[in-house]
RNA sequence: GCCGAUGUAGCUCAGUGGUAGAGCACUCCCUUGGUAAGGGAAAGGUCGUCGGUCCAAUUCCGACCAUCGGCUCCA
C-alpha cells in the first residue's frame, strides 16, 4: 500500500499520486526493485525500496525527468475493491506488500489496489488525483536518499527511502526552498561556531560540547534565570555527586534497563561506580536519609548537574542531542492531595519561562494509560485516576493546546510533555511533569500521616529547560543568534571612532558597570568596526568619537541598523535592562 | 547502532597520480577614519587517521574516526 490515508485537500492526492509515480520511475529502471510503503507527509511524500544498489542524487534527476514524462502523458488514476487471494496475485513477487495484505487480512481490512495509467499498480487505500493532469510537473523535487527500517523496526531489513517535496506549483516550492535556506543560515552548529558559543572537538569525544566564554556566559544566565525562578517558588537547591556505586541502580532499577549507561569504573578495590546518566536515585536516596512529617511535605528539590549517557553515535547532533547533557532537574515529594496544586505551580513557571524567552508556538502532551491495559501500570488507582483529570484540567483551563496521548504514560506514572515547534516546523521537547508512583516504591519512601501512620509519598519529576545543552541550541535558532539584550553574551560594544576616543571608550566601559561590553579597539575603520559588531549581533552598538567626548554621551546604534542619536549612559543601561 | 553522503589553512571553498591554491580571519606596516569590508606585506596545511597498490598517493583501494541527511532510540 502506498500510502497512509488521505483522503483531505487536492494536494495531499497530488503527493500521494507523485509517490506512485516514483515508484513507477523506480521500477522502470530497476524493474526487480521491492516495493515498501509511500505516504503524504508534510510538505510532500516518501516511498521505500528494496533495491540492489545504492542509490545516486543523479538517480533522482533520472527519475524526476521519468515521472515529468508521466505527468505529461495525462496517466489516470483508477481503483478496486480486490480479495487478499486476487491481491496476492497481482502482487506477485513483493514480498513488503505481501506482508501487509496478510496483515490487513488479519485486521479484516478491505484491500484495494490502484492503477496509474497502465505503468503501475498498487496495493493502496486511495487518495489520488483524476489523472496526472491536476499535477504542476514544477511544483515538486526529489529531496534526498536516506536509509529507514522495513516497519520502522531495527530488526527488519533497512531499505532505501526518497524523500520528495510537493507544492501545487513552481511558486510555492521555490518559497518552502528559500525559507528552508533560511532555516539553515539560524542552524545552531553554524552559529555556535561563528558567534564562539561552543565547540565540538574530536579529541574530546562526540557529543561533548566545549563551551567558549560567551557559550558559557549564555549558558550561566539561563541556568540562573531558572534557578531564580525556582527559589522563588519554594524549591530548594541540593547538590549530588557524578559518580556512584552500581548498586544504587539496581534498587531503581536502571542498571540493566538502559544500555545507553556508560560502562562501570573501578575504584580501587572497592565496588563498581557508574557515571550518573540520571539524577533521580540520589533525590530518593537524599530524601530516604530523613524521617518526614505530612506536615512538611511537599518537599520541592532541585538541581542543575549534567548527566553522561551513551547515546547512539549516529543520534548525535550538535547540542541538541549530546552525551553530557544538563538537566534542571527537580523532584517534588507530596502527599497525593498535593499533586494538583504543585503541577499548577510547574504550570506558572512553565507559562512564565516560556512568556520570557518568547516561546508562542508550543503544545501539551498528555500522557495517560491505557485504559483496556490498566494491569500494565503500578500505583494507586484512584491517584491514577484523579492525577490524569487533574492534568488534563489543568491544562485545558489555561487553554493550551494539547492531545491525549492515550497508552503512551509510563507505567510508573502519567505525564505531560511540552513540544516547542521552531522556526523550521521542526518539534522539541522542552519541559516535562512526570508522576511517578514506582520510584518512592522501590526505594521505600515514606512520610508520617496525621494518624501516625506511614505512607508513600508520590514523586513528581520535572525539568522546564529539559537540558541547558538542547535549550541553547533551541535558544539560538529561536533567535538567529541575535539574543535579546538580557541573554547577549556581550550586550554593547563601545567603537572608538579612532584611537583618540580610547580612552573615552574606556571610560564608559566603566561607567556601564554591570554590563556586559566590549571596546572595538582593532586598528579599523569605522564601517569596518561596525560590520564586525553586527555580524558578532551584539544588541547596541556605541560609537564615540569627537562629538560624543564632548557631549559626554554615545551615539548608539541598535543590531540591524536602527539609530537612536546621541544617549547619555543612563538611557543605555535603562535599555540594556 | 543502521543506510547514504562528506572530510584540503582558524572559517568558507577551488584543485591535482609527480609532496597544494583563493577569499575572509590572524600578525606586522601605512592609514586616524562618522554608521556593514581603506591600502600593503608576511605568515599559515603530514590534504581526517592508519594501512595497501604504485617508481611516486592529498588524489586509487581498504579499515577506522568525525560530521551531515535520514532510520531506530531517548531514564
Amino acid at each position: 500500500m502506498a500510502s497512509e490515508q488521505s483522503t483531505g485537500g487536492r494536494i495531499e492526492n497530488i503527493r500521494h499520486s507523485l509517490a506512485h509515480l516514483l515508484a513507477a520511475a523506480v521500477l522502470k529502471k530497476y524493474p526487480k526493485a521491492k516495493l515498501g510503503i509511500g505516504p503524504v507527509i508534510e510538505n510532500g511524500f516518501y516511498y521505500d525500496f528494496d533495491l540492489p544498489e545504492p542509490l545516486t542524487p543523479e538517480d533522482l534527476k533520472d527519475f524526476e525527468r521519468e515521472m515529468r514524462k508521466m505527468i505529461g502523458a495525462k496517466l489516470l488514476f483508477s481503483g478496486e475493491e480486490v480479495t487478499a487471494a486476487v491481491a496476492t496475485k497481482r502482487m506477485k513477487g513483493q514480498k513488503y506488500k505481501l506482508e501487509l495484505i496478510k496483515d490487513f487480512s488479519k485486521e479484516d481490512q478491505k484491500l484495494t489496489i490502484y492503477k496509474t495509467g497502465d505503468v503501475f499498480e498498487d496495493l493502496c487505500r486511495g487518495g489520488h488525483v483524476a489523472d496526472t493532469s491536476e499535477i504542476n510537473a514544477e511544483g515538486f523535487k526529489l529531496d534526498s536518499i536516506a536509509g529507514a527500517y522495513w516497519k520502522g523496526s531495527e530488526k527488519n531489513p533497512q531499505l532505501q527511502r526518497i524523500y520528495g517535496l510537493a507544492f501545487a506549483n513552481k511558486n510555492e516550492l521555490e518559497a518552502f526552498l528559500k525559507m528552508r535556506e533560511e532555516a539553515q543560515k539560524r542552524d545552531h552548529r553554524k552559529l555556535g561556531k561563528e558567534l564562539q558559543l561552543f565547540e565540538l572537538v574530536d579529541e574530546v569525544g562526540p557529543g561533548l560540547p566545549l563551551f567558549y566564554p560567551k557559550g558559557a556566559i549564555l549558558r550561566r544566565i539561563v541556568e540562573n534565570y531558572i534557578t531564580e525562578l525556582q527559589e522563588s517558588r519554594g524549591y530548594q537547591p541540593i547538590w549530588i555527586p557524578h559518580i556512584t556505586k552500581g548498586e544504587l541502580y539496581k534498587i531503581s532499577g536502571h542498571l540493566d534497563k538502559y544500555d545507553a549507561m556508560y560502562p562501570p569504573m573501578k575504584l580501587k578495590d572497592e565496588a563498581d561506580y557508574y557515571i550518573k546518566p540520571m539524577n533521580c536515585p540520589h533525590f530518593m536516596m537524599l530524601y530516604k536519609a530523613q524521617q518526614h512529617s505530612y506536615k512538611e511535605l511537599p518537599v520541592r528539590w532541585t538541581c542543575t548537574t549534567t548527566n553522561y549517557r551513551h547515546e547512539k553515535s549516529g543520534e548525535l547532533s550538535g547540542l541538541t542531542r549530546v552525551r553530557s547533557l544538563t538537566q534542571d532537574d527537580c523532584h517534588v515529594f507530596a502527599r497525593p492531595d498535593q499533586i494538583e496544586p504543585e503541577i499548577n505551580v510547574m504550570l506558572d513557571m512553565i507559562e512564565e519561562v516560556y512568556k520570557k524567552f518568547g516561546f508562542n508556538n508550543f503544545w501539551v502532551r498528555i500522557s495517560t494509560r491505557d485504559p483496556k491495559n490498566k494491569d500494565k501500570y503500578i500505583g494507586d488507582e484512584k491517584v491514577w485516576q484523579e492525577s490524569e483529570e487533574a492534568l488534563t484540567r489543568l491544562i485545558q483551563k489555561r487553554g493550551w493546546k494539547h492531545e491525549i496521548g492515550v497508552g503512551e504514560a509510563a507505567f510508573y506514572g502519567p505525564k505531560l510533555d511540552f513540544i516547542f515547534k521552531d522556526v523550521i516546523g521542526r518539534d522539541w521537547q522542552l519541559s516535562t511533569i512526570q508522576l511517578d508512583m514506582n520510584l518512592p516504591k522501590r526505594f521505600d519512601l515514606e512520610y508520617t500521616d496525621t494518624d501516625g501512620s506511614k505512607k508513600a509519598p508520590v514523586v513528581i519529576h520535572r525539568a522546564i529547560l529539559g537540558s541547558t545543552e538542547r535549550f541553547l541550541g533551541i535558544l539560538i535558532e529561536h533567535y538567529g543568534g541575535a539574543f535579546p539584550a538580557w541573554l547577549a553574551p556581550v550586550q554593547v560594544k563601545i567603537i572608538p571612532i579612532s584611537e583618540k576616543h580610547m580612552a573615552y571608550a574606556e571610560k564608559i566601559k566603566k561607567e556601564l558597570v554591570g554590563c556586559r561590553v566590549e571596546i572595538a579597539s582593532e586598528n579599523e575603520t569605522l564601517g569596518k568596526k561596525i560590520r564586525s559588531a553586527e555580524k558578532e549581533k551584539v544588541p547596541f552598538l556605541a560609537i564615540v568619537g569627537d562629538k560624543e567626548m564632548e557631549s559626554g554621551e554615545v551615539s548608539l546604534r541598535e543590531h540591524g541598523g536602527k539609530d537612536h542619536g546621541s544617549v547619555s549612559v543612563e538611557k543605555l543601561k535603562s535599555l540594556i535592562k
